[in-house]
DNA sequence: TGTTACTAATTGCCTTGACAATTATTTACT
DNA sequence: AGTAAATAATTGTCAAGGCAATTAGTAACA
């Protein structure tokens, strides 16, 4: 061991190894959730899938490069994302109207009432989750989130 | 769109959807930067093996399935991540003094030197997520998640 | 002691995602 | 109009990680 530090393993300011792992932790603890949560539901939808539908049907039909920006993806992995929600019969893509090179993604009846399934996971998820936080914590733990998110 | 949700892009209790987006994505932004900022400091370590170095540090030599617990990495992975490591010098396996199942993984010399540019590096990037939190916050934030990672 | 259950590490197989290169199309500019 | 730069989607290639099966060793116990 190269040095001690007073600080590990205390709720004071966070060594930097700390935060790198609690936020991965967490990540993986959520997904790995709601992953397993849709299995048994009889679907199964990984992360990036539910991110996919739920931002389809909230934000409407748009392009995939959009939908890519929107959930943080890779435009590259977005293709085979969408190949693998359209091949499941949840999305289609159609040409956009204006611009060849663009498409129009859009949910099928089929994703529409998957999108309304997956809201109730995720929020049972979400729910399960911060248990634990009285409610202005939770509000407090959001804001804090996307205030880091937004210094990335 | 199948509902409308007064909730989406408030700071107020959060919609499913946001909490699993955005941990993932302040997830994927600090590996990102730390990779990132080890590669210009002539270290391609990613966060998985940064996380092994500094635990072996702060830790002490262990077993890989204790390793693996302890920043909750599959331990066939951790196999494959250790014999990365190992290959490029900065740990070494040991057979364990009374279990013969067991190995003891340990720094070398210039695994402990790199674990010291490795703490800096992670205090860079820490510093740099929480830039925009105030001192209180940041403890907070870490405090949060950690309540948030135990509920998981 | 012998058998059974458990644990540690490894391996094969597969999926996901990152990145760079490619193609098709549009925009900007002269 | 014609050319260059930019953008959208796709593809090939590769590394990382999850999972199940395998091997080797230890513990529990009848």
């Amino acid at each position: 061991m190269s040095q001690p530090d007073p600080a590990i393993g205390t709720a004071a300011y966070s060594p930097a190894v700390n935060i790198c792992l609690l936020v991965r932790q967490v990540r993986d603890g959520l997904a790995r959730r709601l992953e397993e949560d849709l299995a048994e539901s009889g679907y199964p939808i990984n992360l990036s899938q539910f991110l996919v539908l739920r931002k389809l049907d909230v934000l409407g039909p748009m392009s995939a490069i959009d939908l890519a920006r929107a959930i943080d993806h890779n435009p590259g992995a977005m293709t085979r994302l969408l190949d693998r929600l359209e091949q499941m019969g949840y999305l289609r893509r159609t040409p956009h109207a204006e611009d060849r090179r663009t498409l129009r993604i859009e949910l099928t009846d089929a994703g529409l009432a998957l999108s309304y399934e997956l809201r109730a996971c995720g929020e049972r998820i979400a729910e399960y989750a911060l248990r634990n936080l009285a409610l202005d914590e939770r509000g407090h733990f959001v804001a804090l989130l996307e205030r880091v998110h937004a210094s990335l």
